[in-house]
DNA sequence: CTGAAAGCGCTAACAT
DNA sequence: ATGTTAGCGCTTTCAG
């Protein structure tokens, strides 16, 4: 079914080299010629890209850029990311039109890469990381890739401030007037980050020093996790007046854990989360948290991605990019005891 | 810097025939042998998809089946169809693990194929056409595809019953007393169909004969365009109590119009969308409208596609899916008139 | 300006 | 059981 530059040869009656070097630009043919030879391809249907295995293999033999213009985005592939997911791909695509690529979308499938990737179609990655794969270590890629958020040594990386940002949300609680405060969130780097700048936000010159508890366990960041942490916070003996969530999904799953226990939220217990990516079946809670800069986020991985293309043996680069707090209503001035 | 299986046939001193047999599980390899080829290969990191073009190049050759494994979905390329994305793109890649297949996800490139569909690197493509490119009539694929929703000679079909899910909005409307209904959307068919639901839903035979009066525009599914339906709407002599949006998007815009000019919402003007997929950046809205099944309409894509692939020639199919309606706080009782 | 031919890595048919 | 070879479609070099 499919045909080759051969066939054009045949109809017009010339060798097969000339319509490759019609169709490439290439110096040394007839104009004339050329444009039928142009003509008598757009007819056939026939582009370049007709037999792109061929030609890239040949590309490769001659040692030439074997330039793809396509780069892979791999996400985790549950759902509840795609808040997450869809600004952050409008960031990509936008970007990647500047410079004339495409990008494709795929959920990870664990444990390997994607077809397309491994199969070298692509020029260049852009990967958000799980914590299973982090914790695996099995991160090896055969293009230039980005990481998201997470550092790895063999990636440039894309993130955000994490102490920083939680910084903010630890100033916020104390402004309300939080002192003891629960972070619940996995046993990570991430998270180490996360409540370093949190026990800074919370320990405001004026007020009375602050306490951080921390809960965390391993692979935190999911539903059951999340409600066995709140648990554990609700137990204590002298008890907290908020929680800080490690992520916005972990907030949302810790808000339903306490309003199923009777706790109400914020007026007993105020909760906050992080990256303004509430999972969408979760609407209306309108919480407080720290805003990912999604689109620029995605954008600049692309510039970096793009820059790391251009020059394969440059340095590599982090690029930290700053978070914007968002007051929303489950976080509330801390009510004084009975 | 990519090497091939002469590179381990050197290492093993044999020849590079006996890497391909083995790799590829062929009878006729001393088990011990093959053994240490397969250890070899693992150590050098290469697998049969290291030089994949080459391979597939030679598939071709021998006219073998050449399959992929590999879908792909292109869908519109605005931020604001993400929530539908979401969820379909989760259920295309639940049902393409069932089939051992991987699904990229790609916004449109306006006017052309991606490049990884054009360079048939995919097995097959799940396509939603944007109303430009139904307009301009450019829908060809190299590949066998999926029309979601369009109506395509050359696609198979995955839909929803259009008409039978605005039945459910006439219905309701007609329910809470609205007896002269505008709708506003595009100038497509599909709008036509909508409106013929909407129309029947109506007609609930213990009321009064409805009136349902008609705007629409050619590509109207933008914010601009639907203020100014709305504005026309609004400027009616005899006005309309309720407004029936061509879909979710339209209608938020169009509750932003009416807000913005001071008609409350459902107070004044109930408004109904279609689709459930809210743009995420517009929410708290709690839209009334016909949810689609949207993982379904992905799992079921998966499916047809699949059953394509293994019949070529078979015949054209289309698949309608039901619709929920989704009771939300935009549509509400029409107040009797002072 | 154009044709002829080499050779990229792979698979399978044929030879040993 | 293993080695050898043809040839997929392409780009480029070398002849003419």
């Amino acid at each position: 079914m499919p045909f080759g530059q051969h066939e054009i040869a045949k109809k017009l009656d010339v060798s097969q080299g000339t319509i490759s070097r019609a169709l490439n630009g290439k110096p040394g043919v007839n104009p004339k010629l050329r444009k039928s030879i142009l003509t008598e391809a757009k007819k056939l249907g026939y582009s370049l890209d007709t037999n792109f295995a061929a030609r890239s293999m040949r590309h490769q033999a001659l040692g030439l850029s074997q330039t793809t213009r396509v780069i892979c985005a791999i996400l985790p592939g549950s759902l509840d990311e795609f808040s997450f997911s869809g600004r952050f791909f409008k960031g990509l695509s936008t970007q990647a039109a500047q410079i004339a690529c495409e990008v494709v979308l795929i959920t990870h499938p664990i444990g390997q890469l994607p077809l397309i990737v491994s199969r070298g179609q692509v020029d260049g990655v852009v990967r958000l990381l799980g914590d299973l794969e982090i914790a695996s270590g099995a991160v090896g890629c055969p293009t230039p890739w980005i990481s998201l958020f997470w550092d790895i040594p063999e990636a440039d990386l894309v993130t955000v401030g994490q102490e920083a940002a939680f910084w903010k949300i630890g100033r916020h609680l104390a402004q309300l007037g939080h002192r003891r405060v629960a972070f619940i969130g996995p046993e990570m780097p991430l998270a180490r980050e996360r409540r370093r700048g949190l026990a800074a936000g919370l320990a405001l010159e004026d007020a009375s020093p602050p306490v951080l508890l921390v809960f965390e366990k391993p692979f935190a960041a999911n539903p059951v996790d999340t409600r066995l942490l709140v648990d554990e916070v609700l137990a204590l003996p002298e008890p907290v007046t908020a929680i800080a969530a490690y992520n916005d999904y972990m907030a949302v799953c810790a808000i339903d854990e306490l309003e199923s226990r009777g706790v109400q939220v914020p007026a007993e217990m105020s909760v906050t989360g992080f990256d303004g990516a509430v999972p969408s079946g979760l609407r209306g809670h309108d919480l407080t948290t720290v805003a990912l800069p999604l689109e620029a986020l995605g954008a600049e991985s692309v510039n970096l991605l793009h820059q790391r293309l251009q020059n394969p043996d440059g340095p590599r680069r982090k690029l930290i990019l700053e978070t914007e707090f968002m007051e929303g209503r489950t976080a509330a001035a801390r009510v004084a005891k009975a």
